[in-house]
DNA sequence: AAACAGTGCGCG
DNA sequence: AAAGCGCGCACTGTTT
């Protein structure tokens, strides 16, 4: 595997990139301690309180009776062997992972629908909070501030990475979580934590490499959406009927893996267990299943590669989907995959919009990817760069802080707030554009802030 | 004790 | 024909 920035701008981008991102390092976060520890504390207390009480089930019981003195509940292997071998609860193919042992993970173990085991998950992820994010945190704070590591030179993509601790993993999805963890990050005195993000700067990129005209409307048409579209087409609603979660389940359970690309087998499945995981409903309260079924859909199908999809299920429906929407909707998209990687199987080698080259073995999803990947980070970089040194030349006492792919967080001073969004939205859509011309789609972005002195987690949307 | 593979989970 | 992209970190269980 050969990459390497082969242009002039690209090099200079790497470097430029390198230096703003050393500032934004020796900069730092600030980290409440107390509020730090005080989380701890309530969390070790609620690890304690569910373990206990876990102690008292049958599947404990049997455990401690295989394990003995070994028993580790840290250990997924063990509870696999103990549901498995001993409880004769069934492991069937599909839940088993590449090297053949059971599956464990959340997804698996939830559909055994066992109270023990969400209890088990549920000390589980505490426990993670607590090791990797809590006391993770703890550890690497000096004298109150937290200095992570960004890096350019670890990742296939040329995107950065993030490392002591990693910046670009910290809980959001999930609200306590999120919550347990981001009260922790604070703004100095007298400033405002804010973060700034392009929105959809992927699918913008990958507008610009396919230049397909019904992506490109999407983008530019603001009373057009693709996820609830999309959303309509899969559940077989109107428009009108797509609530906000069937069209994030389409989002992320088929027009990313699409773009990414998955194929309609697995997105069926995922398309489906979201119904149930997410309560999909009409309008009127209807399960989704039950409207499936009136529209001669009622079950999923096996979902196995091996067979060919039958009529009636949803695998079928889900398939001529993604027929439609390769051959149809993004048909420029789908041209452009395959032109591209035509090209890249006759000359081993590609160049990204900006202009890093990449040769070697690579797969067909990675040959379609990377050039959509990296790019769209280095638009953050470019942006995050040109905003560093704007703040240093100004002498401003807002600094940036840290960067995650497509946002940039900042601890602005509350005197010089409209000026930091002012002149951080001006580079990032307006400036960036007139520098990169293969940009030929709009530019957005979207900012949270803080209150005062408040924490990460306190952010909220501000309009600029 | 240190290194390694395998898993799982957090984020974009 | 093949069948989601990119990371870092903690932990278990085994090997060196």
């Amino acid at each position: 595997m050969k990459c390497r920035p082969t242009t002039k701008d690209a090099y200079q981008l790497l470097h430029d990139g390198c230096m703003a991102l050393a500032d934004v390092e020796s900069h730092g976060i600030k980290i409440d301690l107390v509020q730090l520890e005080r989380n701890i504390y309530t969390t070790s207390k609620r690890i304690e309180k569910l373990t206990a009480r876990n102690t008292k089930s049958d599947v404990c019981k049997t455990w401690k009776k295989v394990f003995g003195r070994s028993t580790n509940f840290g250990s997924r292997t063990q509870l696999g062997e103990v549901l498995f071998s001993h409880m004769g609860y069934e492991c069937k193919d599909e839940d088993r992972t590449k090297t053949g042992r059971p599956k464990a993970d959340e997804e698996t173990l939830s559909k055994l629908d066992i109270p023990f085991v969400q209890q088990y998950l549920k000390v589980e992820r505490l426990k993670k909070a607590r090791a990797t994010y809590l006391r993770g945190i703890q550890k690497a704070t000096m004298d109150g501030f937290l200095h992570p590591v960004f890096s350019l030179h670890l990742v296939r993509t040329y995107r950065s990475s993030s490392e002591a601790p990693n910046f670009q993993n910290i809980p959001i999805r999930i609200p306590w979580l999120g919550k347990l963890i981001r009260t922790c990050f604070i703004a100095r005195p007298h400033h405002q934590l804010v973060e700034i993000d392009y929105s959809g700067i992927e699918v913008c990129v990958s507008a610009c490499m396919h230049k397909d005209p019904r992506m490109i409307e999407y983008i530019k048409d603001p009373t057009k959406d693709m996820h609830r579209d999309m959303a309509g087409e899969c559940y077989i609603l109107r428009t009108k009927q797509v609530s906000k979660d069937s069209r994030f389940s389409a989002k992320n359970g088929f027009v990313f893996p699409e773009f990414y690309g998955d194929w309609f087998n697995r997105c069926a499945r995922s398309l489906w267990d979201n119904i149930t995981n997410l309560h999909l409903t009409l309008p009127d309260g209807t399960s989704l299943r039950e409207h499936l079924k009136n529209k001669g859909i009622n079950r999923l199908g096996p979902c196995d590669p091996k067979e060919k999809p039958r009529p009636g299920t949803f695998e079928k429906h889900i398939q001529e989907v993604e027929n439609r929407f390769w051959n149809e909707r993004f048909r420029v998209y789908n041209q452009w995959k395959q032109d591209w990687f035509r090209e890249y199987q006759r000359t081993g080698r590609f160049t990204m919009a900006t202009g890093f080259t990449v040769e070697g073995w690579y797969g067909k999803n990675d040959v379609i990817n990377y050039p959509i990947q990296g790019p769209a980070f280095h638009c953050l970089l470019w942006s995050l760069i040109r905003l560093n040194n704007w703040l240093k030349k100004k002498r401003m006492r807002s600094r940036i802080v840290g960067q995650i792919h497509d946002s940039i967080v900042a601890d602005v001073h509350k005197n010089e707030l409209e000026d930091y969004l002012h002149m951080a939205n001006k580079i990032m859509t307006q400036r960036l554009p007139k520098a990169w011309p293969w940009i030929i789609v709009p530019l957005e972005v979207e900012a949270d802030v803080s209150p005062v002195g408040g924490s990460w987690y306190d952010k909220k949307e501000m309009k600029i």
